[in-house]
Order: structure tokens, then C-alpha cells, then sequence
DNA sequence: CATGGGATTGACT
DNA sequence: GTCAATCCCATGC
């Protein structure tokens, strides 16, 4: 069964499918970001579909893993499937999805999205009424959303935030961006021509 | 226990 | 283009 949502043209593009499940995430992280983009996300009320992502993986130092397990990472650590929010620069809340075998340590960065579904409640939320920057951010589709740090280590298999099966998308790829350490991986998924992609563009 | 550094955003020059 | 807000947590004494 697949449920749609929207009409007219958009139809194909939007549609919705069930729950990605455990064998989805239990995958090399690359493989994982770049095929999250077309998924949507849903949290009560409010979903949007993925149009950007990065990779993060214990082996390269912008990974918050990169240091071992501790009390912050052992999420990351943990099974695969699983919600990883933290706070980022004190102020916003950062929405991952926790990737490979348990015991690895990676996770996909959400970093973006387009509004689908909720998006008077989005406006509320962040204070603006414009469609067009409710979720162009990682800290802006949480706040849109309405996920914080309680959604840390909640399950995405059968949680409060659920991962949907999307459509394809065409998805181009570039250096990761916001980050001091290992600038040159490119592990940023974006999907192509996108206008709710975060700044700055691919190139 | 004190310190320092962010996977950002919005306001401002 | 610059810059401050704000808090969790890893690290080091």
C-alpha cells in the first residue's frame, strides 16, 4: 500500500511509502545518505521530504564518534535504525539517523527538507510565514518538526519520528559543509536543483 | 571542577 | 561580508 499525498503533477514525486526498516540503515553510511534523499520525514503532525544529507563515520574526525564511546556517542554506537539529536552551539537541536553494524559508529546528518505536511503548525513554530526557509537548515527542520533532545535515542523503526519510503531522486554530491575538520570528504547529498536545499549550493 | 569548542542561525554592516 | 547567542559534553587538571 502507498499513500499520496498532494495531487496533480506532484503526485509521483510525493508519494509515500511504509516505514524504512532496520536493513535499510544496517548499511555503509554513504549508501544510507544518499539514499535518504526522497524519504520523508514525518513527527506528529508535521513531515517534509529529505532533499539534503551527510555521512559521518567514526573513522574521520568531524564524526562526533571519532573520540570512542562515551556518554554522548554511545547512540552512535548503538544498533542501527535509532535517532541521533544533539545540541548544536547551545542554541539548536540536530536531527541524525544512526547507520551500520552496532558497534561501528556513524550516522546521516538530516540537513534539509521540503515541506509536505503540517506546514501551518512548521510556521508557527519557527515564527515565520513564508513556505520557503521552514526547513532549508538542520536546526530549522527540527524546530519546524518539533523534535528535540527528548527524540534522542528513540527508535526510527517504530518511534515518534518516522523514516517513509520515498520516491527516487536525482541526487548530486559535494564536500560537507559547516565543518572545521575533514572539510574534504564529499559526503553531501543533495538532491538536484532543489530550492529548499540548505546554503551554500553544490557546485 | 573549569575550560573550550562547536555537524547553526538570524541580525546587522 | 561579520558576529553573538547559548549549552552540552569531552578533556585536562
Amino acid at each position: 500500500m502507498v499513500e499520496r499525498v498532494g495531487g496533480g503533477p506532484e503526485v509521483e514525486r510525493l508519494a509515500v511509502g511504509p516505514r524504512l526498516a532496520y536493513g535499510f540503515y544496517d548499511r555503509p553510511v554513504l549508501d544510507v545518505a544518499r539514499d535518504l534523499v526522497g524519504a520523508v520525514v514525518r513527527h506528529g503532525e508535521t513531515a517534509g521530504r529529505i532533499v539534503e544529507t551527510e555521512a559521518y563515520h567514526h573513522s574521520e574526525p568531524a564524526c562526533h564518534a571519532y573520540v570512542g564511546v562515551t556518554p554522548r556517542t554511545s547512540v552512535l554506537y548503538g544498533p542501527p535504525g535509532v535517532a541521533y539529536v544533539y545540541r548544536s552551539y547551545g542554541i539548536h537541536a540536530l536531527l541524525n539517523a544512526v547507520c551500520e553494524h552496532e558497534d561501528v559508529g556513524a550516522a546521516v546528518l538530516i540537513r534539509a527538507l521540503e515541506p509536505i505536511d503540517g506546514i501551518d503548525e512548521m510556521r508557527a513554530r519557527r515564527g515565520i510565514d513564508r513556505v520557503d526557509g521552514l526547513c532549508n537548515g538542520p536546526g530549522k527542520l527540527t524546530q519546524a518538526l518539533g523534535i528535540d533532545l527528548e527524540d534522542n535515542d528513540t527508535s526510527l523503526l517504530d518511534g515518534p519520528i518516522e523514516m517513509l519510503a520515498g520516491a527516487p531522486a536525482d541526487v548530486v554530491v559535494g564536500r560537507r559543509i559547516g565543518i572545521t575538520k575533514a572539510v574534504e570528504l564529499p559526503w553531501r547529498f543533495c538532491e538536484a536543483g532543489n530550492p529548499h536545499v540548505s546554503r551554500p549550493w553544490p557546485s
